[in-house]
DNA sequence: CTGGCTGCAAAGACTTTGCAAGGCT
DNA sequence: AGCCTTGCAAAGTCTTTGCAGCCAG
């Protein structure tokens, strides 16, 4: 898999180089599949690559742009970024302990029914979270 | 209008003073229903009201706790307030202009019927945004 | 009077940027 | 060799906090 990714990073004219190689493997290696900037730069600091924290910055945004990743912002404020490898999904999110599933329903079909009588407005993207309990967290 | 509101603050133990009320009245006044900190602080610094920005963020705050308003986190990471006098709706924003309009369509309904026989997850909440063109944008 | 509120300044969290040196290809 | 990348340090943005004085109730 990492070998296939790295040729995404090629065909956008990116280099290969070992902390670029670390900040991908935070995201194949690591269980949680949404990672926070810290939380990548924690991974790639453990794994004894010395590697500063723009550099961690700099290859998110390189990732991104080079779609295998993708940024979101969670209603805590705080910058997430997850594989793109998977299909369109959302995530349901348990406000007690913070884990994130994911889920594959989506209503935008429907929305877009919607929309389409009652306004003029063209959708585009969307961003769909579930706040609530997971099945540990729930009584 | 304001006058309830500054019930609801009474209520909560909270004082009625001018720059909790120059706040409030951003909400108020101000076209835009979803209002960053930075301009709820423009607003109440143009009516002349010498306001220090650490008090527009400490009364968004009481604001949000005291249940008159409430904060969201759109994709481009910055938080924004609104009054919670309408009933639940979510957002249409155009990528274009910026410009956020209401839509009442809500997919919580289905959703929750779907993640029960599928997943033993509780939904709370959630958060649903839609990125697109407005009417003025799109051609 | 008295506890909540404000202004000010400083600090904090997160992220971006300029620059010179280093490393892929 | 040439250009992309990195490290470092500094700066930028947004938000929070400590403290002393002030004000609404």
């Amino acid at each position: 898999m990492e070998a296939k990714l790295e040729e995404l990073l090629k065909v956008k004219g990116y280099k290969i180089t070992s902390q670029r190689r670390a900040v991908l493997e935070a995201f194949i290696y690591l269980d949680k599949h949404l990672l926070t900037a810290a939380e990548v730069y924690e991974y790639v600091s453990a794994k004894s690559n010395k590697i500063n924290s723009s550099t961690v910055y700099r290859n998110l945004e390189i990732l991104t742009d080079a779609g295998i990743i993708s940024r979101s912002n969670l209603d805590n404020g705080v910058n997430y970024y997850e594989l793109n490898l998977e299909g369109h999904h959302h995530h349901l999110i348990c406000i007690s302990c913070g884990a994130a599933e994911k889920t594959s329903f989506c209503p935008m079909e429907k929305i877009k029914l919607s929309l389409e009588e009652s306004t003029d407005f063209q959708p585009i993207d969307h961003k769909l979270e579930i706040y609530g309990y997971c099945g540990r967290c729930k009584k």
